[in-house]
DNA sequence: TATGAATGAGGGTTCATTCAT
DNA sequence: CATGAATGAACCCTCATTCAT
């Protein structure tokens, strides 16, 4: 029974989990369609294609759903630090690498996505009251790129007239969408980050 | 009759606008506490202490109320500015001058929030669907700050190989209440602004 | 003091009455142009031009104010009903001129509204609850027909095995607007009375 | 499978119709007790038993509550007069079926209802301009009257100096309820139609 | 007496959540 | 487990009525 139960089990588990998936990619999909006061639980259950109660057997509310988009996403950014961080680039290049990479392909628009909505005084409210979880993993994050830029500022690359956290702060500001929010028509998104990086690099470049 | 109905006008007219300002200050009281989706009109009317259908003799709807307090604040924001810029001062004071009293005082409270909100998805979708007039003094607001980027760049003390879009998307991020979310508990608004202003004068320095 | 104080009330009392009828002429209209369901006191007031408080000086509420209209209207077509009767015409002729003045004219039109809102289920709960005053109008209004029908039933001008109630019940129903509603487009309101009488006649008609 | 899922479909079907069912029978009693404009949603909900939100699961508002309330009655009142139509009586024999349908049992209430309110310059304007569909049945249901009172005037049978608008018109006064509303106490409503039909019949018949 | 700002109960509607099937 | 009908609290807004001025 047991070896009969265990893969069974776990086909079940793989198959929970890809519905779950499913069910954070149609979030995500209203999320940048409607902005996020205008999701319903009837929206991405009918997205999904499942009835509305099944979600509530994966996610326990509307809440959690929402942290959960948070936390795959930012797993998903964390985990391309961690290996750029781990690389043997220069200090600059790694940064730069980071913030290409929250501009480029499916991973920079989640990546945007998490920056606005974690942005969002909304949001900001409803989630970090409650999930230490998703907060011990923004630290994590800014932690990282944190020692990045003190190393800069070690090497003699970065002013050290500038506090580590202003420097952070612009960081993530800068990769906010909204930074780009009305000039994304106009300029393609590659050659955006270009000078968004350009500009950073000055702003905190030692004199 | 007329020296006795004019002022009694005038004080009926004063006390209207008192309550106005009552009102919009406790609207922006809850969007400061608990969001833009979780503003409620029985709560603002219960904050000001009054009913809730008193309310709508002075605003017509809750995108109207929300839309009067954009307006104000940027109201004042715009005279800061427009004064500021009729001024003898260099382009580089102006600006920062600007970017300072956006972080001064009631007022630079206010211009975060405004910010804050005028760059939310959400926010944006639901209001400028409705109200050009709101639209229009924004992109005033805009095309001042353009102006003043473009004459630096024309002096030769801005960086010419960065669009000026990027530069003015750049600098309303900073004054956004989000740059200075994290750090704000820990430096105080005064020397903020000052790393701020460091920081972005660098970035859009010419070389 | 007297002398003076009395006068000075009648004027008063006068421009009370005047004022009174200002407000169900704006009522009448209102009603006429909107239907029952969509009048509002601050509607009639603004109408009026006086203040929505001061209508509450005249009529009780807005129920009082409905019934009010009522009564002006039955009173009207009472008297014009009373001095037929009183001629020296024959039953048919007095019921034939009745029908005719229930479409003439401004009387006509106030009738026919009275007709309409009388019937209407809405109204008849409301208003039959509370008035008698009312009631008994309406009582002496149908008992004045009533005589008249029996009169013709008794000369042998009409049919007798129609229960005159029914006689009566027609009679009303011919007249309310519902009657023409579809076909008043069509046919100018002299003609339609023409036709409705004559059936009237022919349908009640001895064999 | 199949076998299992169909019946059960089709019962919670049912059920689903039932319910309607007596949500519209609790429309038609408020409607009857109180009148148009004193029915609530929260009433209805109340009546039948079930939450104020259920109502919208299966109305989408409350105007298409009410009519859908209208569609159910005249759809079965068209059923009786097609059929009646379609069979080989004579005009006057059909025209006479028709009239006594709207007065007898449940249907007959219910037209009468219909009738009533379908008259009432209020909801006109309220319903009609929205739903065609309903404005299509009625058309329907006077275009079949229509073709019967002209053909009563082509066999010579009725009385052609009477426009067959106006007979249409008084055929459907007369079923409104408030024919018979002060006399619905005093005669039984099977008498009551009688004297009706032979009044209608005696009006519009040829000289 | 006239005013009209203020009231607040009540209306229609939405939607996250629950639970019997 | 999955379903989706049912729930009901909460929302925005209206308007007859009141009352301080």
């Amino acid at each position: 029974m047991q070896d009969v139960e265990a893969p069974r089990r776990s086909l079940k588990e793989r198959q929970r989990q890809e519905r779950e998936e499913l069910i954070l990619q149609a979030l995500e999909e209203v999320l940048l369609e409607k902005g996020y006061q205008d999701i319903s639980m009837d929206e991405i259950a009918a997205r999904v294609g499942i009835a509305k109660g099944t979600l509530y057997l994966h996610f326990a509310g509307k809440e959690d759903l929402v942290i959960a988009l948070f936390e795959r996403d930012m797993q998903a950014f964390l985990m391309i630090v961690e290996e750029n961080i781990a690389s043997n680039a220069t200090t600059h290049a790694k940064l730069e690498t980071i913030l290409r990479s929250m501009y480029k392909g499916l991973l920079g628009k989640r990546v945007q996505l998490l920056a606005s909505l974690s942005e969002s005084v909304d949001i900001r409210k409803r989630l970090t009251e409650k999930k230490d979880k998703l907060r011990d993993r923004w630290r994590h994050l800014t932690d990282s790129i944190t020692t990045l830029l003190e190393e800069g500022k070690a090497a003699g690359e970065f002013d050290r007239t500038i506090p580590t956290e202003v420097m952070l702060s612009t960081f993530f500001t800068l990769s906010s969408p909204q930074a780009s929010k009305h000039i994304t028509d106009q300029i393609p998104s590659e050659e955006l980050v270009t000078y968004l990086i350009r500009f950073y690099f000055k702003g905190i470049a030692a004199l």
